[in-house]
DNA sequence: CCTCAAGTGAAACAGTCGTTTTAAACGTAC
DNA sequence: GTACGTTTAAAACGACTGTTTCACTTGAGG
């Protein structure tokens, strides 16, 4: 069928984010996808090239809307920089959305970029932070004259207390289901594009308040 | 040889370290640990019983350390419940420490304990939210206090916004190394025990900011 | 009708996986 | 000295790994 190669990416996507890579065979994905063994190798050569590939596909389009919400904040106000909190805004809405967006990948795909942020493969890890390389030298770019208050190396501590903070947040969103299974008192699960609003003030109050007093 | 136990086990945590479960075999520990195959069944039983021993044995300590903090904190002053500052940081500097002391596992069993956070592995998962669960109650039962302004809801997202922002972090942390080979421009390593003052400071502002209006 | 490339089906490749089994060697304690 | 818990050595188990090979079917262009 002309769908095979489609199939195949779907399966594996499935897959790789329900059991992780080294855990997922090629097997698995081609009897999922109800494709031949061979299928595989033959439209993406290998299991790597595979992986790659899906990356390639679903990481483009929410980088470029991260840039392209900051270039129309950074444009449109006409004078002035944009606000802290617009910033923060164009980094953590696109993939707010992604999630509720299972055109392109949703949940599914957010629990597999958080399985590949950490994964113990050097070569996975390195592709991923080189997809979103220009995105941090973007936004790093913009933050700077919103905290004139901070030193070079406060800055870098915050930009990743705020990385952190964001992508736990997707995880717990995208892995809700296995959530309610460990915890208990779990609320329901509310509004998702108001968890951009909670992260935002959240991440603005930390950025603007002072740098701690080193007498401790 | 009578440590042939612990030599398994310290294998086994630099392996799984650096490669993950499921891509670290039984015969990569033991020939790393200069052991015979048999050994590990012998003294496990099987590999997935290796990986509980091992983290029963780092994780138990970790979690009594910050237990301890917080009651110390919460009997300490006399009068009045402890500041959100004394909460955060009990539940911060136990993990920063931990980083610091090879005895305890130090940055390897760090970069370990994150691994086996975002395990595709649902029985290793819940051991490891198992382990932390009292840790996760008492604290949260101690922020409440601290936090009158928020709704259950807010609160919750809050207690993850800073969940996510400390586990990161610790990763950073415990994979300085590769950190730099990623990206450019990276500080020198600080004291590490201002990171804690850092993010302590940045996560009782957040607490602290009020609930975003809905009008946006 | 013939051809040629794209794609499929099924089998086989050489390894590695976790685990078990057997045998023989240890040191130590009764 | 002999029993016991520990450790080594070496081989084998069946199942599974990523990948390759090759005969086969299919559909479109000449």
């Amino acid at each position: 069928m002309l769908e095979t190669r489609s199939r195949i990416l779907n399966a594996a996507e499935g897959l790789f984010a329900d059991r992780g890579f080294s855990a997922t065979s090629v097997r698995m994905i081609t009897s999922r996808a109800k494709v031949n063994l061979a299928a595989m190798h033959y439209h993406f050569g290998s299991k790597d090239q595979l992986i790659q590939e899906l990356f390639a596909l679903r990481l483009s389009p929410l980088n470029r809307q991260r840039l392209a919400l900051l270039d129309r904040c950074q444009a449109g106000g006409g004078a002035g920089e944009p606000s802290l909190e617009q910033i923060l805004e164009a980094f953590i809405r696109p993939p707010v959305q992604l999630i509720r967006d299972p055109e392109r990948g949703g949940m599914r795909f957010m629990r597999l970029l958080s399985r590949a942020f950490n994964s113990p493969d050097g070569a996975i890890r390195e592709m991923i932070y080189g997809q979103f390389a220009e995105v941090i030298e973007r936004f790093s770019g913009a933050l700077g004259p919103r905290l004139p208050h901070l030193s070079r190396e406060e800055a870098f501590w915050r930009f990743h207390f705020m990385v952190g903070a964001m992508s736990h947040t997707l995880h717990v969103i995208a892995d809700w289901k296995n959530l309610e299974n460990l915890f208990t008192d779990v609320p329901e699960p509310s509004q998702v594009d108001e968890v951009v609003d909670r992260l935002v003030s959240f991440l603005a109050a930390g950025f603007r308040t002072p740098i701690p007093s080193k007498e401790n």
